[in-house]
DNA sequence: TATGAATGAGTATTCATTCAT
DNA sequence: TATGAATGAATACTCATTCAT
């Protein structure tokens, strides 16, 4: 369905699209009806319709949408002149910010691992973080910033994994420290579990 | 619901519980029917409510099934005699194990933070991973085996964070290493990110 | 199904009819489940089956053997050597003071109207009670006790009428009179409305 | 559900009213299914909660509906000059007429008899025929029309309690008599009862 | 007699989706 | 664009009844 969309209709589509991700962030993906959305948007619930051809369609519009800016804001984050080590802290700090700001995104990435009726649409760029941080990590063992003995693919999901994780801590309300106390924290640990040659040195 | 069981019945209820958790794990929570458990047991759809009030009823009773055997399988990794850290350690590798063999148990605990009906039955005990890890990493600081200027609780959850979320990798298989460098690795990161005070001297 | 009961075994049948009269007179027939029945005797819900054939069957059981005391109390009450009148009037006050008794009683009438399931069973002795005031009236008439103009169905339902939703208000509590109050004001009413010949005069 | 309806919305709520009317009269509120009153509707049965919250709220809606419309009827027929016992026996009248042109209503009332889940909905409004009588006798006592020694909440009942018996009887199709008749014999028959002072001059 | 286990048809309700206007 | 109406498949849960012991 490719519509041609009038100033209106692109801004109630996008008010569709920013009413669904909060209300996927509360209750979560399933639970979240379509007649919810509409209600909250304060439409009929056949105009869903008009813009989104299925409730899927919603949710990839919006995975596709929050991805896109996410790796934005670690892109800006990034010195591309400093080293690969540096450049995760940097990642890693900056999405801590990110997802703090945008808690409706890892409502999103959650469904990826329980519903798996989603799989054909998540997987599809599932693993584009993995790869943007096995990148920087590889780029760091050949510079000898970072032992070679570690497995890379493990190194690189052990800062996916605190990322997201803490992602999630702060959707959930239960870190109660400032965002950027926080931030600094995730980036000192992703660094110190990477164990990288010249902090012990 | 206070039902006298028999032999029989015990065995029957146990084998409901069984086949929802491999059901849960495969297919999560929502789009596990009733039916379908029942199906997979071989039994009429009433008989599940002979033993279980409600789904959300067996949920509940799996997830404290599944806490309690978590937390055993920790306790007995844990040597009484070694530092904190250590204990760390033994229990984040005992987790790695635990969840490798138990992946139905994370399928559970997906649900915690998608769906918010589930909310009442699972942060009743939440919470109880968090403070053990948090007595551990206190008890560190005043052995002065911990750094005392890190935050205890963000340290707490970044232990729970990395254990849980490569729980979750090993669960989607999105990891091929085998699963004791996965436990070692696991592990060593932990105890790294804590910064223990002599990894560093 | 006819059983050969032991002195426990009628016992045990006994207490099955009182406590489902008292759950019908409570929450009525319908949303009286077996499964109540047996847990306010606190049995097994097997056992129901073994005293009677269905749940319709406890019904009928319950109603002829009401029936029948119902009238026995309206005989008794009833002096043959009096007029007819007299003797509805009586039959009216013994009938009040036995629905006051044996609220659980209306309960089962009520069925009668609202569940046309129950037709097979009810409309079995369903018009005893019209045939009893109707000879009576028929009667009185004869003797010039009542006026021969009314309609003697009309004025045996009259009776009945007034009898019955008496009954019925006690059951639901409307009614705070002292019951021999009620029973006096009862006869009087049936009586006043039968317009009988002397009350005129 | 506050819903915005539609002439045609409004019309199809309304046949399905009707419709359940219709199906509760003749079977009864509990043996009534959801989908019996859609197929006699014609509709699909989704529609049915687009228009009601539940089954319930159904009934509660036709309850009230023709609550108002009896006591409509009854208002009608009471001439406002005429003296309390004549109203009284006016209003009788009508509603015996209203009765057996109406009688789905009493299969509705017969409910709240028997069901005690209905009691919230039905309750509400239980006891407002009682004081309607209640004000009539009153005011026939204060003029000295009515004899001041009957209990005045006894009397309402009486006239309640004809009334409502022989909209049963009618309902049953145990009387074969013209309505006209019947109702006439209501009349007399609760005005009778009431004892009033000049009918025994 | 009595129990707990098992059955299976039945029922209200939900919800994504489509339709007519 | 937007609305309210309509669909129908799906699903959790109920409950009278039967069975094995």
């Amino acid at each position: 369905m490719v519509r041609q969309l009038t100033e209106q209709g692109r801004e109630r589509k996008q008010q569709l699209l920013d009413v669904a991700a909060e209300l996927f962030a509360e209750r979560g993906y399933g639970p979240t009806r379509i007649a919810d959305i509409c209600d909250a948007a304060g439409v009929a619930k056949g105009l869903f319709y008009w813009y989104f051809d299925t409730k899927e369609a919603l949710f990839a519009e919006l995975v596709r949408h929050m991805r896109l800016r996410l790796r934005r804001a670690q892109g800006h984050a990034m010195d591309p002149a400093a080293d690969p080590v540096t450049r995760i802290r940097q990642g890693s700090e900056a999405s801590i910010h990110f997802l703090a700001e945008h808690r409706a995104f890892f409502a999103l990435v959650e469904v990826e691992r329980t519903d798996e009726r989603m799989a054909p649409v998540l997987h599809e760029g599932a693993g584009i973080y993995v790869d943007d941080v096995l990148r920087l990590v590889t780029e760091a063992q050949l510079a000898g910033q970072l032992p070679s003995d570690i497995d890379p693919t493990l190194a690189a999901l052990g800062v996916l994994g605190t990322v997201s994780s803490f992602g999630q801590y702060l959707r959930s309300g239960r870190i109660s420290a400032p965002i950027d106390d926080v931030a600094r924290f995730v980036g000192d640990w992703v660094v110190r579990g990477l164990a990288p040659v010249q902090a012990t040195a």
